[in-house]
DNA sequence: CCATCCGGTCCGCGTTATAC
DNA sequence: GTATAACGCGGACCGGATGG
């Protein structure tokens, strides 16, 4: 059983000053409080700690351990009260944020950029990945806050409750290069012809794909050829670019090549895939000055 | 079921006074 | 300068009530 920290204070004033009189002015109580607290030290711990001699205390060997185990928490501690102390007067320490891939390597890595040069004592880590991996490391308190693309799977049951708000929207477009284009799907864009394509995808699962197939057309479309799937958008767009296939990007990100008419986008008459990215928040948690600060960049 | 509030009880800390 | 006795007060703890 750990001993009552306040008597362990006084211990270690009396230490340093080698004096219960002296420890007493140091913490504003009388020196019969202290005298008292050191006694109780003793007998808690049936150990001596002061050789009483006239006027005078000095520490036995035990003190001097005591000591040496007692000082570099003390000195943590104050390092870390005066830590909490200089957080009030700006921003700092370090922000652990979760995203999806692509938006994490992109936005939020412009994002840090930005905030880093007004406070820079604030530092980041970011986890990147799908929510259903996130979701449960916001729940455990390892992430201050995620954002999400996709949301919530089931798995996310037995989770704490959450608070979501959208931060982004931005339309998603089926590209291809246009020798591709004209190549595979000149002059019949018919939505069998589209499946029979090479694709290039995000994931093992081709959410990416099947989610744009279900918009356009209502219905899924299995056994889509995935030739390329990598995490990343830039890899994606390259290989676009390089006539591999068709492949799924912000539509921002190709609008030069689009207007150049290096890269053709599958139309259909319907309105884009909207990507929405949300900012997920452990509801109740409140939020620390660098997450605060953080947040009100939006 | 869990968190919060409330009233009652009790223990221990810090005080003063005093002895050494 | 330190230790001890006596004492008052605050806070910790507990059981029960209340509310979401």
């Amino acid at each position: 059983m750990l001993t009552d920290f306040n008597r362990l204070k006084v211990f270690y004033t009396i230490y340093r000053h080698k004096s219960a009189a002296a420890a007493a002015r140091e913490m504003y109580i009388s020196q019969s409080a202290v005298s008292q607290s050191l006694g109780k030290l003793e007998r808690e711990l049936k150990t001596q700690l002061f050789v009483r001699l006239h006027k005078k205390l000095v520490p036995t060997s035990a003190a001097g351990r005591l000591y040496e185990i007692i000082e570099p928490f003390v000195r943590n501690l104050e390092g870390g009260l005066a830590w909490l102390e200089a957080e009030k007067s700006g921003p700092r320490g370090v922000l652990r944020i979760g995203a999806p891939v692509e938006f994490g390597s992109r936005n939020l890595v412009e994002l840090v950029a930005a905030f880093r040069k007004k406070h820079p004592a604030v530092f980041f880590e970011v986890a990147l990945g799908h929510p259903d991996m996130l979701l449960p490391r916001l729940a455990a308190g390892e992430l201050d806050f995620i954002f999400a693309d996709i949301f919530p799977g089931r798995g996310a049951r037995n989770l704490p409750p959450f608070t979501v708000s959208p931060v982004l929207k931005e339309k998603l477009v089926l590209a291809c290069s246009a020798g591709y284009y004209s190549a595979r799907l000149g002059g019949k864009l018919t939505p069998a012809a589209l499946a029979g394509c090479e694709f290039l995808d995000y994931s093992q699962g081709q959410t990416a794909l099947l989610n744009w197939f279900r918009h356009h057309y209502d219905k899924s479309f299995p056994g889509l050829k995935a030739v390329l799937t990598v995490e990343s958008v830039q890899a994606i767009l390259n290989a676009i670019k390089g006539g591999l296939g068709l492949g799924i990007v912000p539509e921002y990100l190709v609008e030069a090549e689009l207007k150049a008419g290096s890269v053709k986008a599958v139309r259909t008459g319907r309105p884009e895939l909207l990507n929405r990215i949300s900012l997920v928040r452990l509801k109740g948690k409140a939020a620390a000055p660098a997450e605060k600060a953080f947040l009100e960049n939006f």
